[in-house]
DNA sequence: TTGATAGGCAAGTCGCGACTTGCCTATGGT
DNA sequence: ACCATAGGCAAGTCGCGACTTGCCTATCAA
């Protein structure tokens, strides 16, 4: 697994919609980018293109928050709650500085 | 308490100086303007303004994870961690979805 | 009252991030 | 072979957020 920076995981947390694509895979786990698109369409009301939701879903893999598996044509994503539990501790317990701003 | 909505959380935590403030202020509360201004200089190379400074502590406040006490001339903030502990959780417990996007 | 300290307000610059558009690749069905 | 589906790449627009600059207010000390 690469390393995932503090950074990079705060940066994605900051955007709504990304917060919507992780709590629309806490769901239901597993989903492709077009089922992603239609359920915040559907659901949420989000009206975005194809891409966006495209661009962010690779924030969130970069960010560690989302893993993919290729499977033919299809590329299902899944949550990955890792790198949220070493984040708000930081403040939670005494003296633990960041690694990489 | 004025009602701290998640949206304002992340996006306080978006920004790497932001939470250097909130490192400095964990490690020494009650600290003033000038005083986390000075600390981020010599401790972390940090050259920002004062001004920087003073809008990214609003930005903070406006989040609920700084509290200030005014006392003469003097201002001083106060690390607030109340606001940290329902946010991750989101998504580590099932089925909590946000109340404000 | 004067000067120094601590902080606030307002406008302006500037770069980055969110989003779109257009086109291209790849897999699967018929 | 053909077409539809699922997804990727690249360039461009645009608004917001981070930061600066300049000036103003308030508190304390001499």
């Amino acid at each position: 697994m690469v390393r995932v920076m503090a950074e990079d995981v705060f940066k994605a947390l900051a955007d709504p919609t990304r917060r919507r694509i992780l709590d629309e895979l806490a769901e239901r786990n597993g989903q492709t980018l077009f089922e992603i698109c239609a359920r915040l369409v559907t659901k949420h009301g989000l009206s975005l293109s194809r891409q966006a939701i495209s661009q962010h879903l690779a924030v969130l893999e970069s960010a560690g928050l989302v893993v993919a598996r290729r499977q033919g044509r299809y590329k299902f994503h899944d949550l990955n709650t890792g790198p949220l539990e070493h984040i708000v501790t930081r403040w939670l317990t005494p003296e633990a500085p960041e690694s990489s701003p």
